[in-house]
Order: structure tokens, then sequence, then C-alpha cells
DNA sequence: CATTTTCTATCTACTAATAGGTAGGTAAAA
DNA sequence: TTTTACCTACCTATTAGTAGATAGAAAATG
């Protein structure tokens, strides 16, 4: 099963690296020394493979957030910042951001994946705005879930930006600003 | 010098709508009802018209820049506002976000287009936000370049997120929010 | 003014490269 | 002996882009 891995793990890197029409089942094969043909052994149809990248980002984020749950508010948004300093450090994007451009032109199994990933990615910053408002070390706030979305999207596009600019480093004072903003008084 | 700015139109309403890379000259030609060699005799190759898509909306913001700066920043940026709702309601997003996931398949001339555009936006809403804490509309802050940088990154992931979402009215209540963090007090 | 020439915008017909995908064979492991 | 994981060889559709013809408009010339 180490072939099957490294076509996600590739597939991932240039579809994170160029979008989803932009990378081919030759792009894959040529990385890793491997004919297409062997590709669609594994993973019948494009589809197929752009499910699997989606969904080892889901399992990647589940595995966060059980790891992290009993950690408070604050170190919990910690870690969501640093995902995507992360992402900005190695001049990659946010695979919601990466996918979200080309989404009409999709098969319908890639739009509901990517959709799934980005609501747990939602969900996930929703349930740490509202602990930490519950636990009184965020200020209260109307709507917790569009919050969570407004802050995601920030970072999302901030990152994409940052890769167009060449800057590696756009997340420095970020988290600074949404702590700020976060913080009762 | 009709079918030149059809083909612009079109080419953009499929760009915003599709992606830099998944949509073509068959597609802008089967749409206007012209072959294909006709749109290379007005835009000889994709990238020639990838920068006029984006030169005509360098165009447009340079004439709201120009139309609206006497007005009061706070009606400026609501503006701004107002161009990111209206592509929520036409499920079309940011240029800015239709192509910044796909950059590193773009030809230098297209690069170079839409970093310029999207410095545009990003010095636009900079002013804008340094004339509010000038007129103490808006509190003091740190880096307004930086702020900016945030606020339009939201807008535009958050137009992204919605049309993947079918949500035409992801900004109801955004641009309260942004008002009340601008807020002194 | 009439004619010739050039230019403009389109067409038909083509190319080489690439796309995703399929059929069927094969060697080794289970 | 069946299954797994690859291979070669192919297919059809599409891509961006080119070459060359043509009809009509505009401009230059006698």
């Amino acid at each position: 099963m180490e072939t099957k891995d490294q076509i996600v793990e590739t597939a991932n890197t240039l579809l994170v690296e160029r979008g989803y029409n932009a990378f081919s089942y030759k792009n894959i094969s040529e990385k890793i020394g491997i004919k297409t043909s062997s590709i669609h052994y594994h993973f019948p149809t494009k589809a197929d493979l752009g499910v699997a990248v989606i969904q080892k980002h889901v399992a990647a984020l589940q595995q966060t957030i059980q790891r992290t749950k009993n950690e408070p508010p604050a170190s919990r948004l910690n870690k969501l910042f640093l995902y995507y300093q992360r992402l900005a450090n190695d001049s990659k994007v946010c695979i919601v951001g990466a996918i979200a451009s080309e989404i009409t032109t999709l098969e319908a199994p890639v739009r509901t994946a990517i959709l799934a990933f980005s609501n747990c990615v939602i969900d996930w910053t929703t349930s740490i705005l509202t602990d930490g408002i519950e636990q009184q070390v965020f200020k209260k706030i109307t709507h917790p879930r569009l919050k969570a979305k407004q802050i995601i999207s920030s970072l999302m596009a901030l990152v994409q930006i940052a890769r167009m600019e060449n800057d590696n480093q756009p997340l420095d004072q970020i988290p600074q600003l949404i702590l700020e903003d976060l913080t009762p008084e």
C-alpha cells in the first residue's frame, strides 16, 4: 500500500500547488516513476483521486481536533494559526482555497468532499470560539459561526495572496490581530 | 471593436465561473458564435486574453476609486462591500480568488497583471482605512495595510465559500462585523 | 470619380501535445 | 491458482495555436 499513499501525497502537493484542473495523471506518473495506467488502477477516475486527497485532509484535521480537545481555546486557536502559517512557509495554500475557484468544474463527489472538509474546519473553529466565550477568555460574539467563517476566510485568502506576492511570512502579525479582536473588555 | 469586447466579457464570465485553466477558446467561441481562430486574431495567446480580462477589472476599479474619492471613508468602504455582495449574488467570485490558486501555472504577464490588480484593491482599502483613522471615524490601527489585506481576504474567501455552499447572501452581516471592529471607543 | 491596393475580421483546415480513460498482458506474491 | 500491482499499447476528445483563403471596407492612386 505504499504506492497508493505516494500517489495521494503527490496528487495533494500538485493540487495545492497548481489547482485541480492543472494537475494530471502524467504529472504524478513522472514524479513517482510509474505509468499513468497504474494510477488508474488505484484511482479509476480523477474524481476518486481528488476525493482521496481531500479525505486525507479530513483525517488529519480530525486527529488534530481529537488531540487538542482538552487544551484551552486560545491554544487550540493557535494550532489553527500554525496550520496556515506552515502552508505559507511552504508556498502552499489551503486545499479549500485551491479548489474553491474551480468548484463549478468539479465532479459531484469532489464537491461533496471539499464541502465536508470546509464545514469541518468551520465547525471546529466555531467550537473554539464558543468554548472561549463560555470560559470568558473571548468576548461575547453574536454569531460565532459567522465569526469563525470570517477568521478562516481571512487566513485562507491571506495565504493565497501571500503566495502571489512571494511572501512566506504573511501571518506573522495576523494571529495577534485576530486575538485582539476576540479579547474581552 | 464590438467582438473584441464581447470576447473579453465572455472570457471574464467563464474565468470567474470556472477558473483560468478550465476555460477555453472553444467555450468562448461557442458562446458568441465565432470560430476559435477568430479569437486568436484578437488575442494571439490565452495569456493576452487573460491580461485583457484583468485590465478591464483594473480600469473599472480605478473608475470607482476616482468617482468616490470625495466620499467619507465609511461610504467608500461600503462600496467595497457592495462589490463583493454583488459577486456573491451572481454566484461569482473575485478575480483574484479565481486566479490565485492557479498562480503557479500562469504565464508571467498574467501573474504580473493579477498582482497589480490585487495591489490596487489593497492600496485603495488601505487609503480608506487611513483616511478614516485620520478623520477619527475609525479607531487607530497599528498596521493599516495589514488590516486592509485582512478585510479583503475575508471578503474574497467568504464569497468563494458561499458559492460552494450555494449561499448567495453570505455578506449580509459581515460589513456590520467589520465596521464594529473598526469603530473607535 | 473610378479603380486598384491594402487592411480588417472572419473563415476552413490543420497541427502537435495533452487530457482522462480502457483493454489486455505479465510477473510475482498470497 | 487467484489476486495484486504493475506494464504496453491504444482511444477519443480537447487544448492552444498556426497557415492560408476570402469577402468586404477603407485608403491610396490614376
